[in-house]
DNA sequence: TATGAATGAGGATTCATTCAT
DNA sequence: CATGAATGAATCCTCATTCAT
């Protein structure tokens, strides 16, 4: 098991600040002293931690999507593979621990703001290619993952807070319902020009 | 000042982690191990400060909610109110360490389900309020807010990460994007057994 | 329930330093801040605990010699009231607190020595009574008396330290032994000319 | 000087709950952090303290039994050296804190009864082979040393607390008296037989 | 790299003690 | 006599951190 393993879990388990250096060591067989030669401080040891989960993330996403080829399948796969399924998740742990840490700390903020934004891009990538195939609306696509992504957000909180009636199909089902009114024609029969009556924006 | 306005100002400035009891201590204008004799716990000194946050919040609702009668007003000052402006906001500071703590600590979680519902049901509530005077479209009304309040955390955390260039105010246009497009009649021209059911929901 | 009865049970079941001023507070129906009025110090609390035990040790001690005449049987009274049962005994739990602090408290020393004199003055009174009467050997009262109370401190010091498998029985059967031994007339050619089996043992 | 003869030192100079943890660092010339790397809880401090002062003890008896052949000798060496000098002996100083602590803390107990059974066991074995040789009676051994090791820590008691007029010699006048009256044949004019087993004075 | 004994600063925590009521 | 909120001086204890090996 790596360090990096290691820190996730135990920052999984324990929380960030019940997190000791010692424990890390435990889990990795090494000393708590030479986990310090990894993590000097313990913003260190959450970005890190989160960094290593990401690039994970963004592994097998990247995958996921090579075996479809539909932007809205694509799309779905991505939104799929980041709600958490109920009970704890170590990925989204480490999110709970960097936005609670973000408002406190310079680095923090950029560093997830840098993590975010990846994920942002590759959502909006999709989104685009769905309009430049046509099969998704007009809609600004910078706005629209911002949005959706916050919606995910919102949902997986809660569903880290020890759920609350909440099953993940129905989380999927408030953000595919999302998807299809945002991103999905809404009359087939005014194709233009439609006095489209919605509102603003 | 309150011991409970000083914990509310000392976690806002440096995190609950962070966050001593002799600072709340000095701040209060009393002993650092009187402060225990408030929050035994750091737990406690998390919630109590939520609960006192947050009791003011809706008491400001209410407030806020008795100037104005259209439901759509209503909903839309709850929205405005609970939207933080860049920079630190004391609430939704605690709300970050909650969220962070609340999968360690099931009595954090328990009482971060009691808050937030709180909340939910009083959106609900005034949803539901527009749906009788047929001002607002027959939407679920718990699964509406659900999503609203989701969406709105979610567009808070980032809000609160140091910004990324959007202002409030493009906040609250996402959020009334999202109220319009789900409460209000698509096409009036359509009253009843139109047959494209997907819109709405 | 009187404070020092409160007292009294709770340095028994949690030993001196374990003690809280409060616990003994709660015990007793009062306030922690009042037991102090009662005990300034904890070596008061120790003092006047013992003090309590050991006068209410003395009037059974009384009470019980009243009710025989023979010297004999009023010293075999005493140690039977002296000897503890296997497990807690709080009055004895008292004294080896008090043996414990007196080498670093003289005037616990000194309240010690009081005491003790005063138990040791009973059994000397009894010794001499029976020297009086012919019953007993003409043996040193008070330096018998030290020996057989040093005695029976030992046995009971090892009786509160969890037992060892000595019952109450074996002990008192080692006192006796030691009684008969020094008390009784050793030889048979002496002018009573009784046969006596009993010393042996 | 090591951390143990600094713990007993201080333990025996200040009283066990009046030992600080930073008293001892001090006086062994290391931090105050380290010295709980030694001694979790105040009872290891005690119970180790105890065992090093009891090691030595039983080092310091086996050398001393070794210059002596005689088993009455060799009995009355073992008493010599462990009965107190008035005033504050150390080794003493933690048997009666140990004592104090056996019935709230059954690991000390159990570690009361371990070194204890050491000692008896060594005396014992003396009374045994002086009964081997001829020159003891036959009494029990285990009683007997039972009884004789609770007379000394009886007397030894009275010697911590502060004394009480008895010098070491008086002290050891009593024990001797002890031994002699029971391991020694009253009566030489009847070698075996004798109806009368009964010891000297 | 890796260890782990040793450090020492820092904070939680406890409680005897006070005092206004 | 009695309270209990408030104090604040300890002290324990933790743990990041260092450093000789």
């Amino acid at each position: 098991m790596s360090v990096l393993e290691a820190a996730l879990a135990v920052i999984a388990e324990r929380g960030l600040d019940e997190t000791r250096m010692v424990d890390i060591g435990e889990r990795a067989g090494m000393s708590a002293g030479h986990v310090m030669y990894y993590f000097p401080t313990k913003a260190d040891l959450l970005m890190q931690a989160l960094k290593w989960s990401e690039d994970r993330f963004m592994v097998e996403a990247a995958h996921s999507l090579e075996k479809v080829s539909s932007p809205r399948e694509r799309l779905w796969r991505l939104v799929e593979l980041s709600v958490p399924s109920p009970g704890v998740d170590p990925a989204w742990i480490l999110w709970l621990e960097t936005w609670a840490r973000a408002p406190h700390d310079p680095a923090v903020a950029e560093f997830q703001r840098r993590i975010e934004d990846r994920w942002l891009s590759l959502l909006a990538a999709v989104v685009r290619e769905g309009q430049a195939s046509g099969e998704f609306t007009d809609v600004d696509a910078e706005r629209f993952v911002l949005s959706l992504s916050a919606l995910i957000d919102g949902l997986s909180i809660r569903q880290m807070g020890g759920g609350d009636g909440l099953s993940r199909e129905e989380l999927l089902d408030i953000c595919r319902g999302e998807i299809e009114r945002r991103l999905t024609s809404p009359a087939p029969r005014a194709p233009r020009g439609d006095p489209n009556p919605r509102p603003s924006r």
